[in-house]
DNA sequence: GCGTAAATTGATAACGTTATCATTCAGAAG
DNA sequence: CTTCTGAATGATAACGTTATCAATTTACGC
């Protein structure tokens, strides 16, 4: 039996006597070995529950009891240090507050949940330093894997080592990673397709700013669309504002830019925000300046997040699966911890698909 | 200089040959000390940085060089396991897609970091059983301290044993355990009251349903409120929904309710809504039935999420300070894993305030 | 130069598991 | 009653830190 000096010991419940201040020393597999008069491999080998140990049923019996009588819990930490691996995962994303994000997370805890994952999620708030701090915070506390939001398009995702990580971008800046995302462009697409079924010709294009990176692709998509279309693309078209860090001020500088733009003389019949907050912003100043949506006005947001649903009227926009996103990620994630060697980046892109709500009609 | 085995030893990089397939084993303190000619003792001592330790600058950077070269990284597991903390807490919540919640959240990380801990957050979907093996799991993982949005009035918190934790909540449902929460029934009045000073006296309650404990106390208030503007409590102004686990779902069933309500013959010159999705669900309805608001019915809900400011009217609501709330929280908890002995149980209620904006004027 | 105290450094035992090996035990065959 | 085999149990060395104590070096006054 092994001892204990006493400076720890000091405290622990012998005989019947406590000691009064002493906090009571956290119940081991020594203590539930000592109680029930068996080794502490026995125990252990009863405890941690590998699925093919041999016990008797009879001293399984035992250790379970002395176990639930003295109120003996696992030390994960111990287990964890032991076995090298900590079944727990991280996530590294921008800001939980951002409406985006959280029924990803959900996704990717309830996921990872299943198979005995926990998560930690990390916010770096656009914030490249911070996102390397929480980097080596991964690598300190053992995470079996990350699932990463990076950034920016130059996140330096060497410090991560060799932690399995998955990236949720779809963005062609990361090529050699396995990466989860929504085909963007393709949703793009379809808003654009659809508002020209209505009979759209004068589509105005909301971007985010400096913020989000790929702002260009999008001007690419869309002068590519009226190409196709066999028309002029619009120049005078493009509305630009800030993004921030805070959704709020976000909106409020997307209500500026967009209210001096539809203060000019060239006006659009549909407008294609490159997310629901710039849609958001498009529909509250319309209300505002009397302009019906959607009689005069169509207007189209990309996200699907809620405050898309209860807006008025509430927001048409081409649809993240973000639940879906999460769960794939957390999936290829896995798999990736389970068969570390010999692994090739994976690419796995989604469709958005495109939800129809009354703020859009026919031009 | 400890030996180890030779089935663990295999592998790492012994001169300058290194075995193809098997993988690089993660630095120790042993190889820094190895590689620096001192003993372990004197690089943990340098490299743990605890503040008044007493090393020559000339040996510090011995080792500070040696780590860097060969790229040590501290293995918090072990050092948790050995001091007996984790610098980690755990928040358990019901759900992080509602909307409510994001911010609170992220207030508690940011405190919590400045501090020095990380956090790990659990969702319990609302579910007793998963939050019970949430405690659990704090319990597994040494967690120095938790935060708890209780799923239930009846939600039994002596599993978590000694683990220090501050509840989220204002009910009295927890007299002798440390709680943060906002002063609701205050901040309803401050609503009933600014609703009056409008000139409005037909006021509705709107109050979602089974899910919220503390429909009830809404209903007391309410009536306090009559009585004390000697006026007699309208019967027949209280619209009740249930309330599910889903903010989308959610929505539906208020806007199914409301209009019911408003198709009826008594119609109020004001809602109070118990919360913001409500207090949403009424702007839809009144917006599709045509009745403007402010000008034919004003409308105030609580909790001052991010939707309600992108909607149309925006919502006047009862702010519950988010932000604030998680920042007391951390600071509380902090408090008390710093001082575990001899604390007694800390109240904290936060007052609310009234945001408004668009949808509320004069009756 | 010497003795003493202070400043550095080193050796080593924990922390609570898991996994390897060695040992014992039960049961069957001879 | 042996002898052997496999099942069940026990002893113990890691996992990588930190903290205690002991040992060593340095500083300093006389």
């Amino acid at each position: 039996m092994r001892g204990r000096p006493d400076y720890l010991t000091k405290g622990t419940c012998s005989g019947t006597v406590e000691i009064g201040l002493t906090m009571r020393r956290r119940k081991t597999i020594v203590d539930v070995a000592e109680e029930c008069g068996l080794s502490q491999a026995t125990v252990a080998r009863v405890l941690n529950g590998q699925k093919n140990i041999q016990v008797k049923g009879n001293t399984r019996e035992r250790v379970l009891s002395a176990a639930q009588k003295i109120g003996y819990r696992r030390n994960a930490l111990a287990a964890s240090l032991r076995r090298q691996e900590t079944n727990t995962i991280a996530i590294s994303i921008a800001d939980i507050t951002n409406p985006f994000f959280p029924e990803l997370i959900k996704a990717i805890q309830d996921t990872m949940r299943q198979y005995g994952y926990s998560v930690i999620q990390l916010n770096n708030e656009w914030n490249p330093d911070i996102e390397q701090e929480h980097f080596q915070y991964m690598i300190q506390t053992c995470v079996d894997g990350a699932i990463i939001s990076p950034s920016h398009p130059t996140t330096n995702l060497d410090p991560l080592g060799i932690i399995p990580f998955v990236l949720l971008t779809n963005s062609a800046d990361f090529p050699t990673y396995d990466t989860v995302g929504n085909d963007s462009k393709e949703g793009m697409n379809l808003a654009l397709e659809r508002l020209y079924e209505l009979g759209h010709r004068q589509i105005a294009l909301f971007v985010g700013g400096s913020m989000k990176s790929g702002s260009s692709w999008r001007l690419e998509v869309f002068n590519n669309f009226y190409e196709r279309k066999g028309m002029e693309a619009p120049t005078n078209m493009h509305v630009d504002c800030e993004f921030s860090i805070n959704s709020v001020i976000s909106f409020e500088k997307a209500k500026n830019a967009m209210e001096k733009f539809l203060a000019g003389s060239n006006l659009p019949t549909a407008v294609f925000a490159s997310n629901d907050i710039l849609g958001l912003a498009t529909l509250q100043v319309a209300n505002d300046k009397g302009i019906n949506v959607p009689d005069q006005l169509s207007v189209v947001g990309m996200d699907g997040i809620f405050s898309g649903e209860v807006s008025y009227p509430p927001l048409t926009t081409v649809n993240k699966n973000r639940a879906e996103i999460g769960r794939m990620a957390a999936l290829t994630l896995i798999e990736k911890i389970k068969q570390p060697n010999g692994w090739e980046a994976k690419k796995l892109i989604l469709p958005c698909n495109l939800i129809e709500r009354g703020s859009t009609g026919r031009a």
